[in-house]
DNA sequence: TTGCTTGTTGTACGATCGTATAATAGACTT
DNA sequence: AAGTCTATTATACGATCGTACAACAAGCAA
């Protein structure tokens, strides 16, 4: 019996690792620093399984950042499911959900400033944060319609959410010394409640 | 009399030519293609220029976001002044200029991000953002206490009405075609509109 | 055990990176 | 007109980049 000098892993498996391993260089050096060499040996493995398996660095932080945008859908969809039945409790769930781990972290915004850069960059990974922004847009909605909003209503109210809570979220990660967790939701809190009474 | 081979310029008209051309580098090909000698090529001069007046390249994107910081409050106290007296008309002139030409523009958004990996991966740069963070709830604070806010409410107000313009003009750049600026604006209005009247 | 599939490694290549350095030459002073 | 200052150029250096490619070996089938 020997040692093996590397585990055989399944594809997804393996992919499912660089994407961690990503985030976490990501986090730790920023985008500039986010090169094979760097994601691979965070990862414990060869440079070259950054081609094999994705084909290039720009396709991995696309993978990144779809499989960081699943993992904040199902932290809010979890959040909405524990918060009962109440419309108005659920949509406060889901903002709550915001500000507060996993989704209020740097990590985060290390990811998608370096998506941002790529979206600018190359026009066909637009098509990526497109698809993010409408769910986002659809999943407020829903909970607006559960409120009574008007259908006419929705969609403006859904991205003045939407914009509301991404812009505290951006300064929170960005400066917490000046605005905090526990500030931010109050404002959000705020806001939407003031939108609703409208 | 023979031509130059190269124009001697004073350091800060160099050092001006070298911001905006990152800029230009930026918008086009995004924060990883803004090397020294992409910026220099852009610029229309040698790469050493850049060591010799900046000392490297993060401290020149640093520059170029501080000047682009510059013209983006300048643009809005322009329109501001250009607005008259009355305060109500003042803050909702403050906000439509965000959404308007030269503000609403995806080159600010390239510099915007390039500058953002940076407050993440090096911590020094973050009080530049800090300042500028600063700066633009200090502007709002003082419409808003032209309006009639009172004090206590001015610190919330003032973060509430940045985070929903800084998300709207975030989308507004990444996918003007789901959100375009009009919309954009008319949501911003219809907001704090309703946060005045509150 | 033998053989096959393919995930994985290690290395090599050319390109580009940031920075340092000495030489050059504008522009101004005297 | 001569001299000085320093902005500017051109080049060179080592490091790191993304990618390609052939060899290796882990795991499964027979």
């Amino acid at each position: 019996m020997s040692k093996p000098g590397f585990t055989r892993a399944e594809p997804d498996a393996r992919r499912q690792s660089l994407i961690e391993a990503t985030t976490r260089v990501l986090a730790r050096e920023g985008a500039s620093a986010a090169s094979v060499r760097a994601i691979a040996l965070e990862a414990g493995v060869s440079p070259g399984l950054v081609a094999h398996h994705f084909g290039g660095v720009d396709a991995l932080i696309a993978a990144t950042y779809a499989h960081v945008g699943e993992q904040v859908a199902a932290a809010l969809d979890t959040a909405v499911s524990d918060a009962g039945t109440d419309p108005r409790a659920r949509l406060m769930a889901y903002v709550a959900a915001s500000f507060a781990p996993p989704i209020a972290d740097r990590t985060l915004l290390a990811t998608w400033t370096a998506f941002w850069g790529l979206v600018i960059a190359r026009g066909e990974i637009a098509a990526l944060h497109d698809a993010q922004y409408a769910r986002y847009r659809d999943e407020l909605e829903t909970l607006l319609a559960a409120c009574g909003l008007p259908p006419a209503a929705r969609r403006r109210a859904a991205i003045a959410i939407a914009a509301l809570v991404d812009g505290l979220w951006l300064e929170l990660c960005l400066s917490p010394a000046v605005l905090d967790a526990r500030e931010a939701h109050a404002i959000a809190e705020a806001q939407i409640t003031a939108l609703l009474a409208a």
